[in-house]
DNA sequence: AATGAATGAGCCTTCATTCAT
DNA sequence: GATGAATGAAGGCTCATTCAT
């Protein structure tokens, strides 16, 4: 009955571990933090973390799926929208950066630890992301098709241009300075459409 | 004289070990790659290595250091060219997208390793490091001021823009892909000029 | 219930690496000692002692925490005796002689390796020494205020110098020599008490 | 011709390098002196030092041989005096006291470092601390032989006990402490005397 | 479902000594 | 006489994982 009431039993083991160590790994990096350091945070033994999960690998791959299935549930919403082709990806472009902003221990750990994971679930996650991007850049070509955005550069650029800032966040935003998420993000899809200008 | 011949003689150990480390650093990460990695590829033993470094911390530092000096000499040289505003941003930011892809295992590195450095040492990288993101930011201010680029997006986010596309190459650029170095250099420099027309 | 059988199995694995460590001190000095020597003395494994002790040099603080408990709560009971000063002095003097003699090992780890340790955990097993040394030494002041013996030295002084004899102990007795640990110990509080005579 | 001059070259190579080494040795202990340690602070490298001595232990060696000749050459002085027993004796036992007290780097390494000589090398210190130690039992049993002092305890005995003192100094005696060098000395062999007295 | 003792491989670093110059 | 680069063995310690309970 202790289980439902507050304090460190008031949320389920897994999401627990889960929890702590995404902010490790965000902290720390993934090799420098230990299993030890893991369990202790979430107030939990070694046992039990063998218990839900099969490895420490596994953790981490976990982090990946939690954060790859949102921003593709995000980025279809708005990229089905109907909406024109300018507001629909200026929305994408905006929304991945607030979401990354609001989830910057998960953005660090995403491109700062995907060479930990075994090569098969590496592939895995690439293939996820390899999704992502295209549907992504189905919107700037759509936009050139249409003659809305210029053609100059090629669509999988333009793409890697965006996300490159986006990836950036995780190293120099800070939530204590000038400028909140929001503006951040009307800045960041303001420059990607100013570029894509005819 | 047997120095100066060929094989793994003909460059000094020092240079050996520093190019051992950069290419296993790139490939595997700083914390997955041994010591033992690094002299055996090297062709050296353990003690030579502590001989010539303090620490493998030492070893990454030396990798910082090089890369930092290279690619502020080369913005310099850039911003200080005798041309007009728009030229020097263009020259500067499709430079650093060349050198960066010409040496892709330094770029890899910089921003995936920061982190395995001591606080004192990430702290000094930083500072270069800003020293740089402000050189740049210079010429952006100055075509704003001078009317030549829109001002409609602070200085310091046009930077962060640029170099978050930088940063991402190491991710996503591959040799072999359709896109030459200076292919890429220039769209990329093309996408930075476009999106700052007034 | 293996367990409770004989052989390796009989004492708990801290206790066997303790009592291992103990002797491996004694004989070859601590520097010299390796943590492998000592793992196999004990029959266990690397892992299993870190399990247990932090550090190498927590094994060597467990030995001086053991001795310094044993020798004061001798001391307490021999200093808190319902007799004559002289007795108490005389007893008690003797008694860290046998003692002494019977723990040789412990007794040449105690002023041999002092110096490894680390200066706090070193500063606080120098506060516990001193509080043995006053507790000796108010027995000689105790019997100079009362005039049975003599005022001729300073009482720390002269307890300084029956502990030198003591910590000398283990430079030269063998157990295979002429007299017993009691004979041994019996002269020494002899020379002390003759040297205190008024 | 800068031979002569001051500074580092006043002093030959060798000796430096004693001087070093006792000093560290004194302060870390043997294993914790590394010998470039050692070189460092006698401003040479470590092939001068290997020129000079075969190896870190012969540099231990001179250490002991050094010592060792001047107390038995003190002792000697004493134990030859045209004085009564009593007087040779008391003037033995506190100028060892004076000596070592001046020396204590040197009386640190003796007893602490002698188990680092090899089995020969500790063997041969050993002989010669035997003849001192003998020189001293002499003075003792002379003086017991001639009934001016107590027969009460074995000869050799006695002087251990002595020696236990004298050993015990660089535990607890320090400079700026309330006793002269020569106040100790006096008081150690008064009690020595004392004990003695029929 | 959970514990925690134990494993065993591997890691970074230190160091006395040698040797070509 | 003296240098200092290089060796090679060993040392203390960490850690993901397993398994009996």
């Amino acid at each position: 009955m202790a289980k439902a009431t507050g304090g460190e039993g008031a949320t389920p083991v897994p999401q627990r571990l889960l929890a702590a160590a995404t902010r490790l790994f965000a902290e720390q990096g993934y090799d420098r933090t230990s299993v030890q350091e893991i369990v202790e945070a979430a107030g939990v033994t070694k046992g039990a973390l063998y218990h839900y999960f099969g490895s420490k690998e596994d953790l981490l791959q976990e982090v990946y799926a939690r954060v790859l299935r949102l921003q593709q549930e995000r980025l279809d919403a708005y990229a089905d929208a109907d909406e024109p082709v300018e507001k629909r990806l200026r929305d994408a472009a905006a929304d991945v950066v607030v979401t990354t902003i609001e989830n910057l221990d998960d953005a660090s750990i995403f491109f700062r630890s995907m060479h930990h994971l075994s090569p098969e679930k590496n592939k895995q996650v690439r293939v996820e992301r390899r999704r992502y991007h295209e549907r992504f850049r189905d919107l700037v070509e759509e936009g050139q098709r249409t003659g809305v955005f210029s053609t100059a550069t090629p669509p999988d650029l333009v793409v890697d241009y965006h996300f490159g800032s986006v990836h950036h966040l995780s190293t120099w935003y800070r939530p204590e300075g000038p400028l909140t998420p929001r503006e951040v993000a009307d800045h960041l899809a303001d420059l990607l459409l100013r570029a894509l200008r005819p």
